[in-house]
DNA sequence: TTATATGCAAAGATTTTGCACCGAT
DNA sequence: ATCGGTGCAAAATCTTTGCATATAA
């Protein structure tokens, strides 16, 4: 637990009981999960927790650079995960569909490039290789 | 035009005036656009295409490697745009929300890093940062 | 207390699919 | 001639929203 509670309560907003859990089960589920899979584990947790609710707190997340929407798959929903300090990037195979998850400094130094050659100063860098992971290379 | 109906053809596929249309679309119209820009494109050339269709050569395009989905924005609906051979990114400012696009060997530096140090061959790089563009820093 | 957040249900938006017909090869 | 592709319409899926009620601060 971050201090996401002090996080809404810097920007006027609550931190509530369905608030924790989406962020808790965001933080325990694996990577890039969808709408649908966040409800059902805060759900196991609080059934009474709708599925809009869960939305909102997504949404708000993003809003507040907490968390990152993206479509990494070729399924129907977004899927979500939360931003952490350190930077990291995927790596997804069109042979066997693995979507590797990989931190490293490789991410930093586009950071600095970003800032010192486009004047952008990036919260966030997502970055998305597709193409054929080590293992189907060798297949 | 690329060679678009050769690949088609080396698939076993047809090449048909709605996936001619599509691609067509996909390559004048600007940056990342959404399935629905597309087939306004197209209908406007042959109304009787139908959005099905788009949808279809859209999804075909993708796992062809010819097209990227991406859902950069907050709007709901997934945006394409052909792959071209040159590394390029995205910078989309969490203030304004303009989404730059930008081409340079930054790209180009990670897919060799993603191959020395992962052993993944990258066809395609996708780069996309989040944060404050220079005007708005500056504003 | 009081503005914010939620549940619920309904609508909206986006995407996919079944099927009969059409058309590229 | 054949098999893949398309239009059409309907369904499925995913996401957002209005409103009355509940609740964090």
């Amino acid at each position: 637990m971050t201090d996401i509670a002090q996080t809404l309560r810097g920007h006027g907003l609550r931190m509530t009981e369905a608030r924790r859990l989406v962020w808790e089960a965001l933080e325990t589920a694996g990577d890039h999960v969808t709408a649908q899979q966040v409800a059902d584990r805060v759900q196991a947790s609080d059934p009474s927790v709708n599925l809009s609710s869960v939305y909102r707190s997504l949404s708000l997340f993003a809003e507040l650079g907490l968390v990152r929407e993206s479509r990494l798959g070729v399924d129907g929903a977004s899927r979500w995960e939360p931003i952490h300090s350190d930077d990291h990037f995927h790596l997804v195979c069109r042979s066997c569909g693995r979507v590797d998850h990989h931190a490293g400094e490789a991410v930093s130094n586009i950071r600095r490039h970003l800032r010192s050659d486009h004047g952008f100063e990036a919260d966030a860098v997502d970055l998305v290789a597709r193409g054929l992971c080590e293992r189907c290379r060798q297949a």
